[in-house]
DNA sequence: AAAAGTGGCAACCGCCGTTCT
DNA sequence: CAGAACGGCGGTTGCCACTTT
């Protein structure tokens, strides 16, 4: 009715994001948070639709973002999270802090599948690269963005942790101000507590200790009687579709330390 | 050393639930 | 209250780097 109309999609850039493009959509958010996704790219003057800015902020440029390779127990803790709430990625991404649910499902097609439907061979075939070794991309230069982004963009050339770079870490002060604003907005209790979960997160430079890991990897299954078999699809129990109810869980079970106040 | 094959990752697409007019 | 916009999520795709032959 009285809104915009959805995002027209003439005239708006696909494909990997230049760095000058992360730079304005990074400086945009310092400044105003994002507020409103469809406009942002409007007002920051980026030729994006809202969604890819979104996309792009979520996964790569906030702050708070933990890159490289997996751990051991990360990679545990997805494949029990993975049994618990099934392919609910954004879930499981809520529970290991600077991982995205973008990331992790690419974590689990990629490796973690692969070593669930063949657990003879056993090894703990690592998302550092179990077979081939990868360099972590930081030369994947997209031929679009090669011509406007002079050599890399920042989070790849910094992939071992962008928590590492200048830029995140003063994001990090800043979306304190910015992003917290709108993220409170948000009326969703669950993303709330996914986003500022991360943000507080952010200010302690992700030093994840041991007993994070010992702590979310018994946590569930010895709380509740999941009663499900290893692979089985993700049988909810009552009311399971509700967040609110798994938000229940992590605070029963005594992590709600880890999330934030609400 | 070169070519072919394989796998990883970033980004897009479409759907769904919520919010707003 | 109805319809449209918005935000978020999961599935899928395409490009590129790396490995193997």
């Amino acid at each position: 009715m009285g809104r915009a109309p959805c995002c027209e999609k003439m005239g708006l850039k696909k494909g990997p994001w230049t760095t000058e493009e992360d730079k304005v959509l990074v400086a945009h958010i310092q400044r105003h948070g994002h507020g409103n996704w469809r406009a942002l790219p409007k007002q920051a003057g980026l030729l994006r639709c809202g969604k890819s800015c979104r996309l792009r902020w979520i996964n790569y440029l906030r702050p708070d973002i933990k890159r490289g390779n997996f751990s051991k127990e990360e990679e545990d803790t997805i494949i029990h999270l993975h049994e618990l709430l099934g392919n609910r990625w954004s879930a499981i991404a809520a529970r290991l802090p600077g991982r995205t649910d973008n990331e992790i499902k690419n974590v689990w097609h990629t490796y973690l599948k692969k070593r669930l439907d063949a657990p003879a061979q056993g090894g703990h075939v690592a998302a550092s690269g179990g077979k081939k070794h990868k360099k972590p991309k930081s030369a994947k230069k997209p031929a679009a963005a090669a011509a406007a982004a002079p050599p890399a963009s920042p989070e790849r050339s910094a992939s071992s942790s962008v928590t590492e770079s200048s830029m995140a870490s003063s994001v990090a002060e800043e979306h304190g101000n910015a992003g917290i604003s709108s993220a409170s907005a948000s009326a969703s209790a669950s993303v709330c507590a996914k986003e500022e979960s991360s943000f507080t997160s952010a200010s302690e430079e992700f030093q994840i200790d041991d007993s994070f890991w010992s702590e979310t990897l018994s946590m569930p299954l010895d709380g509740y009687d999941v009663s499900m078999e290893p692979g089985d699809a993700f049988v909810a129990p009552p009311s399971a579709d509700d967040m609110d109810y798994w938000l229940g869980v992590f605070m029963e079970s005594g992590e709600a330390q880890d999330l934030p106040q609400i």
